[in-house]
RNA sequence: GUCCCUAUCGUCUAGAGGCCUAGGACAUCGCCCUUUCACGGCGGUAACCGGGGUUCGAAUCCCCGUGGGGACGCCA
Protein backbone atom coordinates (compact mmCIF):
# COMPACT_ATOMS: atom_id res chain seq x y z
CA UNK A 1 0.00 0.00 0.00
CA UNK A 2 1.76 3.46 -1.46
CA UNK A 3 1.04 6.46 0.86
CA UNK A 4 2.03 9.61 0.54
CA UNK A 5 1.94 12.81 2.39
CA UNK A 6 2.08 16.66 1.73
CA UNK A 7 3.21 18.44 5.55
CA UNK A 8 3.05 21.99 5.10
CA UNK A 9 4.15 24.07 7.82
CA UNK A 10 1.12 26.72 8.78
CA UNK A 11 3.56 29.76 8.22
CA UNK A 12 1.34 31.56 5.86
CA UNK A 13 -0.86 30.50 2.98
CA UNK A 14 -0.63 27.72 0.38
CA UNK A 15 1.72 28.44 -2.05
CA UNK A 16 2.62 27.71 -5.47
CA UNK A 17 5.77 25.48 -4.86
CA UNK A 18 3.50 23.83 -2.01
CA UNK A 19 0.50 23.39 -3.81
CA UNK A 20 3.07 21.36 -6.73
CA UNK A 21 4.37 19.43 -3.84
CA UNK A 22 1.12 18.37 -3.05
CA UNK A 23 -0.53 17.91 -6.18
CA UNK A 24 2.86 15.64 -7.31
CA UNK A 25 1.71 13.21 -3.86
CA UNK A 26 -1.32 13.53 -4.37
CA UNK A 27 -1.30 12.17 -7.94
CA UNK A 28 0.93 9.53 -7.07
CA UNK A 29 -0.72 7.92 -4.79
CA UNK A 30 -4.49 8.41 -6.52
CA UNK A 31 -2.96 6.49 -9.59
CA UNK A 32 -1.25 3.70 -7.27
CA UNK A 33 -4.50 3.04 -4.99
CA UNK A 34 -2.75 4.63 -1.71
CA UNK A 35 -3.14 6.96 0.44
CA UNK A 36 -2.29 10.77 0.38
CA UNK A 37 -1.88 11.93 3.57
CA UNK A 38 -1.98 15.75 4.82
CA UNK A 39 -0.11 16.46 8.20
CA UNK A 40 0.02 19.87 9.62
CA UNK A 41 4.09 20.53 10.99
CA UNK A 42 2.93 23.23 13.76
CA UNK A 43 5.73 22.74 15.91
CA UNK A 44 7.02 26.69 15.20
CA UNK A 45 4.72 27.63 18.18
CA UNK A 46 6.44 31.39 16.74
CA UNK A 47 5.23 31.45 13.81
CA UNK A 48 2.33 29.09 13.21
CA UNK A 49 -1.24 30.56 13.01
CA UNK A 50 -5.17 29.02 12.77
CA UNK A 51 -5.55 31.38 10.15
CA UNK A 52 -2.82 29.59 7.96
CA UNK A 53 -3.88 26.25 8.85
CA UNK A 54 -6.76 27.74 7.49
CA UNK A 55 -5.24 29.21 4.50
CA UNK A 56 -3.62 25.78 3.30
CA UNK A 57 -7.20 24.03 3.63
CA UNK A 58 -8.81 26.59 1.76
CA UNK A 59 -6.27 25.86 -0.82
CA UNK A 60 -6.51 22.63 -1.11
CA UNK A 61 -10.23 22.43 -1.25
CA UNK A 62 -9.67 24.94 -4.72
CA UNK A 63 -7.59 22.46 -6.03
CA UNK A 64 -9.13 19.53 -5.64
CA UNK A 65 -6.71 17.40 -3.88
CA UNK A 66 -8.39 15.37 -0.90
CA UNK A 67 -6.60 13.88 1.51
CA UNK A 68 -6.65 11.75 4.73
CA UNK A 69 -6.15 13.77 7.90
CA UNK A 70 -5.17 16.65 8.61
CA UNK A 71 -3.15 15.53 11.60
CA UNK A 72 -1.30 17.93 13.65
CA UNK A 73 2.42 17.79 15.04
CA UNK A 74 1.38 19.45 18.39
CA UNK A 75 -1.73 16.27 19.42
CA UNK A 76 1.37 13.96 19.10
CA UNK A 77 4.04 15.33 21.84
CA UNK A 78 4.02 12.88 23.71
CA UNK A 79 4.83 10.19 21.02
CA UNK A 80 7.80 12.28 20.67
CA UNK A 81 8.83 12.02 24.06
CA UNK A 82 8.75 8.70 24.45
CA UNK A 83 11.10 8.13 21.10
CA UNK A 84 13.67 10.93 22.86
CA UNK A 85 13.94 8.55 25.89
CA UNK A 86 14.38 5.64 23.92
CA UNK A 87 17.42 7.50 21.50
CA UNK A 88 18.52 8.95 25.20
CA UNK A 89 18.80 5.62 26.89
CA UNK A 90 20.42 4.08 23.62
CA UNK A 91 22.91 6.97 23.82
CA UNK A 92 21.89 7.95 20.21
CA UNK A 93 20.97 11.44 22.03
CA UNK A 94 22.36 13.53 24.92
CA UNK A 95 21.47 16.84 26.64
CA UNK A 96 22.95 19.65 25.49
CA UNK A 97 23.73 22.91 27.66
CA UNK A 98 25.33 24.94 25.69
CA UNK A 99 23.75 28.88 25.20
CA UNK A 100 22.37 30.07 21.99
CA UNK A 101 24.95 33.12 21.83
CA UNK A 102 28.19 30.39 22.45
CA UNK A 103 26.76 28.72 19.40
CA UNK A 104 26.68 32.04 17.38
CA UNK A 105 30.19 32.73 18.50
CA UNK A 106 31.01 29.33 17.47
CA UNK A 107 29.49 29.62 13.84
CA UNK A 108 30.76 32.76 13.35
CA UNK A 109 34.51 31.24 13.81
CA UNK A 110 34.24 28.62 11.81
CA UNK A 111 32.84 30.66 8.64
CA UNK A 112 35.80 33.19 9.49
CA UNK A 113 37.87 30.18 8.87
CA UNK A 114 36.03 28.85 5.76
CA UNK A 115 34.61 26.12 7.51
CA UNK A 116 31.14 24.85 7.53
CA UNK A 117 28.94 26.25 10.24
CA UNK A 118 28.44 23.15 12.38
CA UNK A 119 27.99 22.15 16.07
CA UNK A 120 30.87 20.51 17.82
CA UNK A 121 29.68 17.97 19.76
CA UNK A 122 30.98 20.01 23.45
CA UNK A 123 28.02 18.60 25.04
CA UNK A 124 28.75 14.77 23.75
CA UNK A 125 29.13 12.99 27.32
CA UNK A 126 32.42 12.02 26.52
CA UNK A 127 33.38 15.24 25.70
CA UNK A 128 31.84 17.27 28.54
CA UNK A 129 33.30 15.17 31.05
CA UNK A 130 36.79 15.59 29.21
CA UNK A 131 36.12 19.56 29.38
CA UNK A 132 34.98 19.41 32.19
CA UNK A 133 31.64 21.24 31.45
CA UNK A 134 29.06 20.89 34.08
CA UNK A 135 25.67 21.19 33.54
CA UNK A 136 24.45 24.86 34.76
CA UNK A 137 22.16 24.74 37.65
CA UNK A 138 18.52 25.52 36.62
CA UNK A 139 19.46 25.32 32.83
CA UNK A 140 16.85 23.43 31.02
CA UNK A 141 19.26 21.46 28.10
CA UNK A 142 18.24 20.77 24.67
CA UNK A 143 18.40 17.24 23.29
CA UNK A 144 20.93 16.62 20.46
CA UNK A 145 20.95 13.58 18.10
CA UNK A 146 24.34 12.03 17.90
CA UNK A 147 25.03 11.31 14.85
CA UNK A 148 27.47 8.86 13.58
CA UNK A 149 31.11 10.42 13.74
CA UNK A 150 32.31 8.01 10.21
CA UNK A 151 30.94 6.31 7.19
CA UNK A 152 28.53 7.75 4.85
CA UNK A 153 25.08 8.07 4.40
CA UNK A 154 23.51 6.98 0.75
CA UNK A 155 19.88 6.88 -0.48
CA UNK A 156 18.56 6.46 -4.03
CA UNK A 157 16.24 9.14 -4.78
CA UNK A 158 13.71 8.34 -7.10
CA UNK A 159 13.78 11.59 -8.91
CA UNK A 160 17.56 12.41 -8.42
CA UNK A 161 19.50 9.26 -8.62
CA UNK A 162 21.83 7.89 -5.84
CA UNK A 163 23.16 10.95 -3.15
CA UNK A 164 25.55 10.19 -0.66
CA UNK A 165 26.80 12.03 1.90
CA UNK A 166 29.75 12.01 4.23
CA UNK A 167 28.77 11.57 7.92
CA UNK A 168 31.24 13.92 8.89
CA UNK A 169 29.75 16.76 6.14
CA UNK A 170 27.06 16.61 9.72
CA UNK A 171 26.56 17.70 12.92
CA UNK A 172 24.45 16.98 16.17
CA UNK A 173 20.97 18.28 15.72
CA UNK A 174 18.71 19.23 17.80
CA UNK A 175 16.00 16.76 18.38
CA UNK A 176 14.16 18.14 20.80
CA UNK A 177 13.68 21.60 22.76
CA UNK A 178 14.00 22.74 26.29
CA UNK A 179 10.39 22.86 26.44
CA UNK A 180 9.75 19.49 24.97
CA UNK A 181 8.43 20.29 21.54
CA UNK A 182 10.44 18.42 18.87
CA UNK A 183 12.25 20.26 15.94
CA UNK A 184 11.31 19.11 11.90
CA UNK A 185 14.05 16.56 11.31
CA UNK A 186 12.54 14.50 13.98
CA UNK A 187 9.31 15.01 14.08
CA UNK A 188 8.83 14.55 10.56
CA UNK A 189 10.71 11.23 11.27
CA UNK A 190 8.45 9.94 13.49
CA UNK A 191 5.61 11.01 11.95
CA UNK A 192 6.53 9.45 8.42
CA UNK A 193 7.19 6.01 10.22
CA UNK A 194 4.13 6.22 12.26
CA UNK A 195 2.04 7.17 9.69
CA UNK A 196 3.47 4.01 7.25
CA UNK A 197 4.48 6.77 4.88
CA UNK A 198 6.10 4.45 1.77
CA UNK A 199 6.74 7.63 -0.31
CA UNK A 200 8.48 10.70 1.13
CA UNK A 201 8.00 13.00 -2.06
CA UNK A 202 8.97 16.79 -1.36
CA UNK A 203 10.79 19.68 -2.15
CA UNK A 204 14.64 19.85 -2.86
CA UNK A 205 15.37 22.19 -0.39
CA UNK A 206 15.03 18.94 1.55
CA UNK A 207 18.08 16.83 -0.30
CA UNK A 208 20.49 17.65 2.55
CA UNK A 209 18.24 17.08 5.57
CA UNK A 210 17.73 13.78 4.66
CA UNK A 211 20.88 11.71 5.56
CA UNK A 212 20.02 13.63 9.04
CA UNK A 213 16.68 11.84 8.94
CA UNK A 214 17.91 8.97 8.04
CA UNK A 215 20.43 8.42 10.76
CA UNK A 216 17.49 8.90 12.72
CA UNK A 217 15.60 6.21 11.26
CA UNK A 218 18.71 3.77 11.60
CA UNK A 219 19.18 4.68 15.48
CA UNK A 220 15.56 3.85 15.73
CA UNK A 221 15.48 0.68 14.13
CA UNK A 222 13.07 1.94 11.32
CA UNK A 223 12.45 0.85 8.28
CA UNK A 224 12.87 3.82 5.22
CA UNK A 225 10.71 5.21 3.08
CA UNK A 226 11.89 5.88 -0.45
CA UNK A 227 12.88 9.43 -0.97
CA UNK A 228 11.88 11.57 -4.18
CA UNK A 229 12.76 15.28 -4.25
CA UNK A 230 11.17 17.55 -6.29
CA UNK A 231 13.14 20.96 -7.97
CA UNK A 232 12.39 24.19 -7.00
CA UNK A 233 9.81 26.05 -8.57
CA UNK A 234 11.80 29.75 -10.06
CA UNK A 235 10.03 32.93 -10.12
CA UNK A 236 9.82 34.79 -13.98
CA UNK A 237 13.16 36.19 -12.89
CA UNK A 238 14.93 33.02 -12.06
CA UNK A 239 15.04 33.97 -8.28
CA UNK A 240 13.53 32.08 -5.48
CA UNK A 241 9.61 31.92 -5.01
CA UNK A 242 9.74 32.38 -1.44
CA UNK A 243 7.14 33.94 0.58
CA UNK A 244 8.79 37.00 0.48
CA UNK A 245 9.06 37.44 -2.76
CA UNK A 246 5.80 37.04 -4.61
CA UNK A 247 5.52 33.75 -4.04
CA UNK A 248 1.57 34.55 -4.68
CA UNK A 249 -0.83 32.54 -2.30
CA UNK A 250 -2.48 29.66 -4.44
CA UNK A 251 -6.04 31.84 -3.15
CA UNK A 252 -4.59 34.35 -5.15
CA UNK A 253 -5.08 32.56 -8.80
CA UNK A 254 -8.56 32.11 -7.46
CA UNK A 255 -8.92 35.71 -6.68
CA UNK A 256 -7.43 36.61 -10.01
CA UNK A 257 -9.90 34.46 -11.89
CA UNK A 258 -7.75 31.64 -12.82
CA UNK A 259 -9.34 28.49 -13.00
CA UNK A 260 -8.17 25.39 -10.78
CA UNK A 261 -7.91 23.06 -13.09
CA UNK A 262 -5.64 25.39 -14.94
CA UNK A 263 -3.50 25.84 -12.04
CA UNK A 264 -3.34 22.54 -11.48
CA UNK A 265 -2.18 21.70 -15.06
CA UNK A 266 0.28 24.39 -15.56
CA UNK A 267 1.66 23.11 -12.07
CA UNK A 268 1.95 19.76 -13.45
CA UNK A 269 3.59 20.65 -16.31
CA UNK A 270 6.79 22.25 -14.22
CA UNK A 271 9.10 19.56 -14.04
CA UNK A 272 7.18 16.78 -14.83
CA UNK A 273 6.32 15.26 -18.67
CA UNK A 274 4.05 13.27 -20.29
CA UNK A 275 5.67 12.98 -23.80
CA UNK A 276 4.14 16.62 -25.87
CA UNK A 277 1.11 16.60 -23.87
CA UNK A 278 0.93 20.02 -22.83
CA UNK A 279 -2.96 20.39 -21.89
CA UNK A 280 -4.39 17.49 -19.45
CA UNK A 281 -6.79 16.44 -17.18
CA UNK A 282 -7.03 15.77 -13.25
CA UNK A 283 -7.76 12.44 -14.39
CA UNK A 284 -5.14 11.47 -16.88
CA UNK A 285 -2.43 13.30 -14.31
CA UNK A 286 -3.21 10.51 -12.13
CA UNK A 287 -3.07 7.90 -15.09
CA UNK A 288 0.19 8.87 -16.00
CA UNK A 289 1.86 10.61 -13.47
CA UNK A 290 5.42 9.21 -12.67
CA UNK A 291 8.69 10.08 -10.86
CA UNK A 292 11.09 8.86 -13.38
CA UNK A 293 9.54 11.75 -15.70
CA UNK A 294 10.25 14.63 -13.10
CA UNK A 295 12.96 16.85 -13.77
CA UNK A 296 15.60 17.33 -11.80
CA UNK A 297 16.41 20.97 -11.95
CA UNK A 298 14.56 24.36 -10.79
CA UNK A 299 12.29 25.51 -13.31
CA UNK A 300 10.81 29.31 -13.62
CA UNK A 301 7.51 29.98 -12.87
CA UNK A 302 6.13 31.64 -16.52
CA UNK A 303 2.51 33.54 -16.07
CA UNK A 304 2.17 34.16 -19.95
CA UNK A 305 2.16 30.11 -20.53
CA UNK A 306 -0.16 29.58 -16.79
CA UNK A 307 -2.53 32.52 -18.76
CA UNK A 308 -2.25 30.48 -22.07
CA UNK A 309 -3.66 27.61 -20.47
CA UNK A 310 -6.23 29.15 -18.50
CA UNK A 311 -8.13 30.58 -21.97
CA UNK A 312 -7.77 27.24 -23.23
CA UNK A 313 -9.84 25.91 -20.14
CA UNK A 314 -12.16 28.79 -20.04
CA UNK A 315 -13.09 28.54 -23.48
CA UNK A 316 -14.20 24.98 -22.93
CA UNK A 317 -15.93 25.59 -18.89
CA UNK A 318 -19.37 25.60 -18.62
CA UNK A 319 -21.31 29.06 -19.42
CA UNK A 320 -23.39 29.23 -16.12
CA UNK A 321 -20.06 28.06 -14.27
CA UNK A 322 -18.13 31.15 -15.61
CA UNK A 323 -21.00 33.18 -14.89
CA UNK A 324 -21.52 32.34 -11.47
CA UNK A 325 -17.77 33.51 -10.82
CA UNK A 326 -17.48 36.43 -12.96
CA UNK A 327 -20.74 37.75 -10.85
CA UNK A 328 -18.07 38.99 -8.12
CA UNK A 329 -15.74 40.86 -10.42
CA UNK A 330 -18.80 42.75 -11.88
CA UNK A 331 -19.88 43.84 -8.63
CA UNK A 332 -16.33 44.74 -7.98
CA UNK A 333 -16.50 47.40 -10.88
CA UNK A 334 -19.51 48.29 -10.14
CA UNK A 335 -21.93 46.93 -12.26
CA UNK A 336 -25.34 45.36 -11.11
CA UNK A 337 -26.61 42.46 -13.84
CA UNK A 338 -30.18 43.40 -12.76
CA UNK A 339 -31.94 44.35 -16.48
CA UNK A 340 -29.28 43.05 -17.98
CA UNK A 341 -28.66 40.42 -20.50
CA UNK A 342 -28.27 36.81 -19.35
CA UNK A 343 -24.88 36.51 -17.77
CA UNK A 344 -24.11 33.26 -19.53
CA UNK A 345 -25.02 34.29 -22.97
CA UNK A 346 -22.49 37.47 -22.38
CA UNK A 347 -19.91 34.63 -20.84
CA UNK A 348 -20.73 32.64 -24.12
CA UNK A 349 -19.61 35.48 -26.36
CA UNK A 350 -17.02 36.79 -24.66
CA UNK A 351 -15.48 33.81 -22.58
CA UNK A 352 -12.72 32.43 -25.76
CA UNK A 353 -11.27 36.11 -26.21
CA UNK A 354 -9.73 36.67 -22.65
CA UNK A 355 -7.64 34.62 -20.53
CA UNK A 356 -9.35 34.71 -16.97
CA UNK A 357 -12.56 35.96 -15.69
CA UNK A 358 -11.51 38.73 -14.01
CA UNK A 359 -10.55 39.76 -17.83
CA UNK A 360 -14.27 38.34 -18.54
CA UNK A 361 -15.69 40.55 -15.97
CA UNK A 362 -13.83 43.88 -17.02
CA UNK A 363 -14.95 43.14 -20.73
CA UNK A 364 -18.70 42.29 -19.61
CA UNK A 365 -19.11 45.53 -18.47
CA UNK A 366 -20.69 47.41 -21.01
CA UNK A 367 -23.21 44.89 -21.39
CA UNK A 368 -24.49 46.08 -18.18
CA UNK A 369 -23.76 49.82 -17.78
CA UNK A 370 -23.22 52.25 -20.74
CA UNK A 371 -19.39 53.73 -21.08
CA UNK A 372 -18.23 56.53 -22.73
CA UNK A 373 -16.25 56.36 -25.10
CA UNK A 374 -12.69 58.32 -24.53
CA UNK A 375 -12.22 61.40 -26.65
CA UNK A 376 -9.73 60.68 -28.33
CA UNK A 377 -11.76 57.10 -29.78
CA UNK A 378 -14.85 60.16 -30.36
CA UNK A 379 -12.51 62.15 -32.52
CA UNK A 380 -10.79 58.71 -34.73
CA UNK A 381 -14.11 57.45 -35.90
CA UNK A 382 -16.71 60.01 -35.50
CA UNK A 383 -16.83 61.40 -38.90
CA UNK A 384 -19.15 63.74 -40.69
CA UNK A 385 -19.42 61.62 -43.74
CA UNK A 386 -20.77 58.33 -41.62
CA UNK A 387 -23.35 60.35 -39.65
CA UNK A 388 -26.35 60.34 -42.30
CA UNK A 389 -26.16 56.37 -42.39
CA UNK A 390 -25.75 55.96 -38.46
CA UNK A 391 -28.78 58.20 -38.27
CA UNK A 392 -30.58 55.66 -40.90
CA UNK A 393 -29.51 52.73 -39.04
CA UNK A 394 -30.46 54.26 -35.85
CA UNK A 395 -34.32 55.06 -37.12
CA UNK A 396 -34.44 51.76 -38.84
CA UNK A 397 -32.80 49.77 -35.77
CA UNK A 398 -36.37 51.16 -33.59
CA UNK A 399 -38.45 48.47 -35.88
CA UNK A 400 -36.04 45.69 -36.54
CA UNK A 401 -36.91 42.54 -35.13
CA UNK A 402 -34.03 42.31 -32.68
CA UNK A 403 -31.71 39.26 -33.06
CA UNK A 404 -28.43 38.96 -34.73
CA UNK A 405 -29.41 38.67 -38.37
CA UNK A 406 -32.13 41.26 -38.51
CA UNK A 407 -29.55 43.68 -36.74
CA UNK A 408 -26.40 42.56 -39.16
CA UNK A 409 -29.01 42.81 -42.63
CA UNK A 410 -30.10 45.91 -41.65
CA UNK A 411 -26.94 47.58 -41.04
CA UNK A 412 -26.10 45.54 -44.73
CA UNK A 413 -28.59 47.47 -46.14
CA UNK A 414 -27.70 51.04 -44.85
CA UNK A 415 -24.11 50.11 -45.75
CA UNK A 416 -24.96 49.51 -49.42
CA UNK A 417 -27.54 52.58 -49.54
CA UNK A 418 -24.79 54.97 -48.10
CA UNK A 419 -22.65 53.50 -50.67
CA UNK A 420 -19.88 53.06 -47.59
CA UNK A 421 -17.12 50.25 -46.65
CA UNK A 422 -18.97 48.13 -43.66
CA UNK A 423 -16.36 49.13 -41.22
CA UNK A 424 -17.08 52.64 -41.61
CA UNK A 425 -20.54 52.00 -40.17
CA UNK A 426 -19.71 49.09 -37.78
CA UNK A 427 -16.58 51.22 -36.08
CA UNK A 428 -18.22 54.13 -35.09
CA UNK A 429 -21.00 52.22 -33.93
CA UNK A 430 -19.21 49.85 -31.68
CA UNK A 431 -17.77 52.82 -30.02
CA UNK A 432 -21.12 54.52 -29.41
CA UNK A 433 -22.43 51.71 -28.09
CA UNK A 434 -19.97 49.93 -26.16
CA UNK A 435 -17.52 52.70 -25.50
CA UNK A 436 -14.86 50.19 -26.92
CA UNK A 437 -13.18 50.01 -30.23
CA UNK A 438 -12.87 45.89 -29.88
CA UNK A 439 -15.51 43.87 -29.20
CA UNK A 440 -17.06 40.79 -30.28
CA UNK A 441 -19.04 40.94 -33.21
CA UNK A 442 -21.00 43.84 -33.56
CA UNK A 443 -24.51 42.19 -34.33
CA UNK A 444 -24.36 39.83 -31.72
CA UNK A 445 -23.36 42.55 -29.45
CA UNK A 446 -25.75 44.88 -30.18
CA UNK A 447 -28.61 42.03 -29.81
CA UNK A 448 -27.55 41.65 -26.48
CA UNK A 449 -27.21 44.65 -25.14
CA UNK A 450 -30.89 45.41 -26.32
CA UNK A 451 -33.02 47.68 -28.46
CA UNK A 452 -33.76 50.33 -25.84
CA UNK A 453 -30.28 50.54 -24.25
CA UNK A 454 -28.49 50.69 -27.85
CA UNK A 455 -30.70 53.42 -29.42
CA UNK A 456 -30.48 55.50 -26.12
CA UNK A 457 -26.02 55.19 -26.70
CA UNK A 458 -26.63 55.75 -30.33
CA UNK A 459 -28.74 58.91 -29.44
CA UNK A 460 -26.60 60.23 -27.24
CA UNK A 461 -23.50 59.93 -29.14
CA UNK A 462 -24.76 61.09 -32.32
CA UNK A 463 -25.37 64.50 -30.89
CA UNK A 464 -21.60 64.75 -31.01
CA UNK A 465 -21.02 63.94 -34.15
CA UNK A 466 -19.13 66.76 -36.63
CA UNK A 467 -21.02 68.41 -39.15
C1' G B 1 33.40 29.59 2.41
C1' U B 2 31.99 24.21 2.79
C1' C B 3 28.77 20.31 1.25
C1' C B 4 24.74 18.40 -1.97
C1' C B 5 22.12 18.69 -6.57
C1' U B 6 21.85 20.36 -11.52
C1' A B 7 22.71 22.12 -17.00
C1' U B 8 18.53 21.10 -24.63
C1' C B 9 15.39 27.35 -28.11
C1' G B 10 13.95 33.77 -24.16
C1' U B 11 10.62 30.17 -20.92
C1' C B 12 8.46 25.03 -19.86
C1' U B 13 10.10 20.68 -21.95
C1' A B 14 10.68 15.74 -25.55
C1' G B 15 15.05 12.92 -25.78
C1' A B 16 17.05 6.32 -21.77
C1' G B 17 24.24 5.79 -27.51
C1' G B 18 22.62 5.42 -33.89
C1' C B 19 15.17 6.84 -34.97
C1' C B 20 18.19 14.13 -34.21
C1' U B 21 18.99 17.85 -40.47
C1' A B 22 17.27 17.89 -32.16
C1' G B 23 10.51 17.43 -31.66
C1' G B 24 6.28 19.97 -28.99
C1' A B 25 4.16 24.12 -26.10
C1' C B 26 4.28 29.41 -24.36
C1' A B 27 6.29 33.93 -26.00
C1' U B 28 7.88 36.40 -30.52
C1' C B 29 7.66 37.52 -36.00
C1' G B 30 4.99 36.91 -40.81
C1' C B 31 0.76 35.32 -43.70
C1' C B 32 -4.43 33.65 -43.95
C1' C B 33 -9.41 34.14 -41.90
C1' U B 34 -12.21 38.78 -40.71
C1' U B 35 -17.02 43.55 -39.11
C1' U B 36 -12.59 45.85 -34.83
C1' C B 37 -9.94 42.90 -31.33
C1' A B 38 -9.52 38.13 -30.17
C1' C B 39 -10.12 32.87 -31.41
C1' G B 40 -8.54 29.65 -35.19
C1' G B 41 -5.29 27.96 -39.39
C1' C B 42 -0.47 28.05 -41.85
C1' G B 43 4.62 29.30 -41.76
C1' G B 44 9.36 31.60 -39.75
C1' U B 45 13.35 33.00 -36.08
C1' A B 46 15.32 30.39 -31.97
C1' A B 47 18.75 25.48 -28.10
C1' C B 48 22.14 20.41 -26.91
C1' C B 49 27.22 25.66 -21.42
C1' G B 50 32.88 24.94 -22.41
C1' G B 51 36.96 21.48 -22.56
C1' G B 52 38.71 16.67 -22.29
C1' G B 53 37.78 11.45 -22.55
C1' U B 54 34.88 6.37 -23.57
C1' U B 55 32.76 4.49 -28.30
C1' C B 56 32.63 2.59 -35.08
C1' G B 57 29.06 6.38 -33.35
C1' A B 58 27.34 10.92 -27.86
C1' A B 59 22.31 15.95 -26.64
C1' U B 60 22.41 11.09 -24.30
C1' C B 61 28.04 7.68 -20.54
C1' C B 62 32.70 9.46 -17.50
C1' C B 63 36.07 13.53 -15.73
C1' C B 64 37.35 18.72 -15.14
C1' G B 65 35.86 23.69 -15.54
C1' U B 66 31.90 27.28 -15.67
C1' G B 67 26.87 28.74 -14.83
C1' G B 68 22.34 27.86 -11.92
C1' G B 69 19.77 26.00 -7.56
C1' G B 70 19.72 24.17 -2.61
C1' A B 71 21.66 23.39 2.33
C1' C B 72 24.76 24.74 6.37
C1' G B 73 18.75 27.32 12.62
C1' C B 74 16.41 25.42 19.45
C1' C B 75 12.45 27.40 10.73
C1' A B 76 10.08 23.83 8.27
Amino acid sequence: MIRTRFAPSPTGYLHIGGARTALFCWAYAKQKGGSFILRVEDTDRERSTDASVQAILDGMKWLGLDYEGPYFQMQRLERYRAAVDTLLEQGHAYHCYATREEIDTLREQQRARGEKPRYDGRWRPENAKRLGLKPPAGAQPVIRFRTPDSGEVTFGDLVKGPITVANAELDDLVIMRADGIPTYNFGVVIDDIDMDITHVVRGDDHVNNTPRQINIYRALGANLPLFAHLPMILGADGERLSKRHGAVSVMQYFEDGYLPEALNNYLARLGWSHGDDEKFSMAQLVEWFDLAHVSRSPARFDPEKLGWLNQQYLKEADDGRLASLMLPFLERDGCGIAGGPQPQRVVALLKERVSTVEELADAAVYFYRALEPSAELRGQHYSADARPALEDLCRRLGGVAWDRASIAAVMKAVVAEHKLKFPKLAMPLRVMVTGEPQTPSVDATLELIGREQVLARMARELALFPG
